[in-house]
DNA sequence: AATATAATTTAGGCATACCTAAAAATTTAG
DNA sequence: CTAAATTTTTAGGTATGCCTAAATTATATT
């Protein structure tokens, strides 16, 4: 199986895991809105490579190792939809464009997003670029600080 | 054909068109690693969709309809690597994710990204959370830029 | 508990993007 | 300008992720 397809099953088992137990055949179906034997075929798969506990007719749990990468792939997702919101793109898009795009980005790629949507959260009245950028996308005209004016905050400044 | 296989094979035929004037079978099959029988195969179907002209053993060049695909597709693939470089990325890895990311991603998403791109790059002692962001990402500490010495920088004020 | 209904699985098919081996065309060398 | 070497194409094959139709199992109704 491809990657793309593990982290695909594996994530949207998860999700609906919290809030159903078991996951069925048809949960999985409507979600992608594919035939339900498509699943099935896909559970064997998943199955047969120990990412889920799979027996016929009785739904499926993720094992150990699905819920890892479940979760690894759903943290993924949401960083990258945290980032696309903060850029200004709409909710539904930044959705679908984090599903797309997050079976395929570097770790490294991953590690510095992640930070980097730490550090444009880091406001309280502090981060302001993340305003100027929004008024530089909508009148075109960019603010600026001017570095003389720089200090360290004393309230976020911190290790790590 | 697949959107990402269209894009990927067109995208390639413009960057060797650059260098080469007609495009081989070989000069692919070496790009992206694989046998030039199938790189004849996909030739033929990009021929039948009109995406380049095709003539048995004399090489490739793009139609008008293939070199639009290509430039957007190269655009993206700029944008977003620059995206990630400013991120602070490796340069490889940053041109790999780009390679992957591209074909994903949705037109809003890309015109808020080059938006975000030149936003960063309008510096020359103006902009100063990006260094903020480079120091925060190894450090921890965040630099405050504070709000009363905002002011509007005459020199990159300008409508889009 | 028996039967009708709904969900799931099996079986057989299809398109895509790759492959290998062999045939055909082109290019290069002598 | 012919023969050898190289490149390209053809033919036939594979794995993946989807499909439909039919069979099987589970669930709900009475």
């Amino acid at each position: 199986m491809r990657k793309k397809t593990i982290e695909d099953y594996v994530e949207i088992v998860y999700i609906i895991q919290n809030k159903k137990e078991k996951v069925h055949t048809s949960d999985i179906a409507s979600a992608f809105n594919i035939n339900p034997a498509s699943v099935t075929e896909i559970f064997q798969k998943l199955s047969d490579e120990d990412y889920i506990n799979y027996e016929k007719y009785t739904g499926v749990t993720l094992t150990e190792k699905g819920r890892k990468i479940a979760m690894t792939t759903k943290k993924k997702h949401d960083t990258l939809k945290s980032f696309l919101i903060l850029l200004g793109v709409d909710e539904e898009i930044a959705d679908e464009d984090a599903c797309k795009i997050e079976h395929h980005v570097n770790p490294e790629t991953m590690r510095k997003l992640r930070k980097f949507v730490k550090f444009a959260k880091l406001e309280d009245g502090c981060t302001r670029w993340l305003d100027h950028f929004k008024y530089y996308d909508e009148t075109g005209r960019y603010i600026v600080c001017t570095p003389k004016d720089q200090e360290i905050c004393p309230i976020h400044s911190k290790k790590e």
